[in-house]
DNA sequence: GCAAAAGTGTTTAATATACACCCATGA
DNA sequence: TCATGGGTGTATATTAAACACTTTTGC
C-alpha cells in the first residue's frame, strides 16, 4: 500500500457522514461521535540547495469535501480489532512503508468546530506522532497527491491540522533534550556530530560542538564503537551506539 | 449534583452495551467504539494523624457489572454538544462541585483488553486530570459509594484505572518543577512554605527551606504582597501571589 | 602543507547545595 | 526567655558556556 492509496481512506474518517434528512434533532444529537486516527510524521531532510537539515512532514491532498483539494495529515479509520497504538502504527506503515522506531500518542482533538460543515457527525481525532529516519522517509515518494513540506513553513491545511502540527512541534522540541528522542531520527550507529545536527535542526539554533559532545558523553546511555565513519572529507569521526531504552508509554 | 449521583452515569460509558443476538460478525465489528471521559482528581490532604500533606483522589464505587462493587475513577458520557475539555470540566463540576483551576487532558486509552467482558462494545476513554484546592476538595463529601484515598497506596481498581492513576502521578511529578502546576493546589495568596509543602508532598521528599525559597523567588512569576498570614504559632510569614499565566493547552 | 572537521583542555560564569545564623512571634 | 518556623548570608561544589588548542584526515 502506498502513501497515495490511503487518501481514499481519509474521507471516511475526517469528513463527516450526513444523517438521513428524516432524522430528528434528538436522534441526531444522540448519535455517537466517530473516531479517527491521524499521524504527524516528522523526518529530517536537507533544505533544498543547502546541506543543513530541517524538519519535514508528509501531507496528503484531500479528494472529497470538506476541504477538498486542501492538504491534510495522513489518517485512517479506527478498526474495531486493533488498539489505538496499533491503528496508528498500521496507518504509518501504510503511509511510509516502514515500522516507525518512535510512535507516541500526541493528543485527542475533539472540539466541535473541527469540521467546517454543518449538520455533520462529530469527529474525535486521536493524533499520534512519529519520527522516521531518512532512508525510511525516502520510501514515501511524492506525487500529485502526496507532498513533503517543511514543518516550520506550512500553508493552510484542512481541518485544525495546522494547530496539530504546531503542538507536535512544541512537544518535539520540549521532549528532545531530556530523552532518547533524537536517536529515532538516526540509524543504529551515528557520529556525535550527527546527533548535534538533529538537535540543531529541531531546536533551530547552533550548538557548540565541543560542549555538546561532552554533554552527550555524560549521558551514560551512549556507547562508543570501534568503528569510524569513512568517506568524509576530513578526519573520520568515531561511530557511537545508543544503549538506553527506546520504549514509549503504551 | 453530588459526587455520588454520577455513579449512575458510569455504566453508560465504561460498561459495555451488548449487541442484539441476531447481529452478524460483520455488523458487530463495524460498530463504532463508544467514547467515555474520566478524570483523575488530585487534592492535597493531611495524612491522618499527622500534619504532613499527601496526594488524595476521589473514587466512586461501581454499582453495575462489569467490576461491580469495585472502585473506579469518576467519569461520565461524552455529550454531543460539548468539547472534550468542556465534558471533562462538567464532569468535574458534577463531582467536586467546583470549577477546577487546572484541568488538562492526560491520555486517550483505547486498548482492547480494557473491559473484562467478552462480546462487549469497545470503549475508548479520554482521561483528564485536575488539581483542586483543599476547600474545594472538602465539598466532595464521602459516603458509602464515594471515598477519598491516598494516591500512592491504591487498592485494585476497576478497568485499567490503576495504570491511569500511575500515569497521572508520573505526569504530575514531571510537570511540577517546571511550571505553574503547584499553585493550582493553593489559593490566590499563599506563603512560600505552603508552596514548599506542595512540592514535598508531590515529590515525596524533604526540601531545604532556604534554598527552595530562593529558587522560587528567582521565578519572576511570583510577587510578594503586603500581607502576612496571622494566627500561626510563630513569626507570621509573608503572603505571595502567582502572576504567571495559568493557561493550559486547549 | 593547507583547510576543515574531530576531538581535548582550560578558564570563567552561572547555578545548586549545605548549613550557619539572625528575626519575629506565641506561649 | 525559649522554642520554632520565617527569612538572610555565605562558602563550596557542580554544572554550563566560551573558546583556545591539538589531532587527523582529504586534497
Amino acid at each position: 500500500m502506498t502513501l497515495e492509496s490511503v487518501i481514499n481512506a481519509q474521507p471516511a474518517l475526517q469528513a463527516a457522514t450526513s444523517y438521513p434528512r428524516g432524522a430528528n434533532v434528538a436522534e441526531r444529537s444522540a448519535a455517537p461521535p466517530s473516531l479517527a486516527i491521524s499521524t504527524v510524521i516528522f523526518a529530517l531532510r536537507p533544505i533544498e540547495g543547502t546541506d543543513r537539515l530541517a524538519l519535514w512532514l508528509p501531507l496528503v491532498r484531500r479528494i472529497r469535501e470538506p476541504f477538498k483539494d486542501q492538504w491534510a495529515l495522513p489518517g485512517g479509520p479506527l478498526s474495531h480489532q486493533e488498539s489505538l497504538q496499533d491503528a496508528a502504527g498500521r496507518n504509518l506503515q501504510e503511509t511510509t512503508g516502514l515500522k516507525p522506531r518512535f510512535l507516541e500518542q500526541l493528543y485527542a482533538f475533539g472540539g466541535l468546530q473541527r469540521s467546517a460543515q454543518k449538520n455533520t457527525q462529530r469527529v474525535v481525532s486521536i493524533v499520534y506522532w512519529a519520527l522516521v529516519q531518512p532512508p525510511e522517509a525516502a520510501l514515501a515518494t511524492e506525487s500529485d497527491n502526496v507532498r513533503w513540506v517543511r514543518a516550520d513553513c506550512l500553508e493552510e491545511l484542512a481541518f485544525d491540522h495546522n494547530e496539530i502540527v504546531e503542538y507536535a512541534l512544541w512537544r518535539l522540541r520540549n521532549k528532545l533534550e531530556y530523552g532518547s528522542l533524537a536517536y529515532h531520527f538516526l540509524g543504529e550507529r551515528f557520529t556525535l556530530a550527527q546527533v548535534r545536527e538533529v538537535y540543531e535542526a529541531v531546536l533551530n539554533r547552533q550548538l557548540d560542538p565541543a560542549n555538546f559532545r561532552r554533554q552527550l558523553k555524560a549521558t551514560v546511555d551512549i556507547e562508543e564503537t570501534d568503528e569510524y565513519l569513512q568517506g568524509g572529507k576530513h578526519r573520520p569521526p568515531r561511530l557511537y551506539r545508543y544503549t538506553g531504552n527506546t520504549e514509549t508509554f503504551n
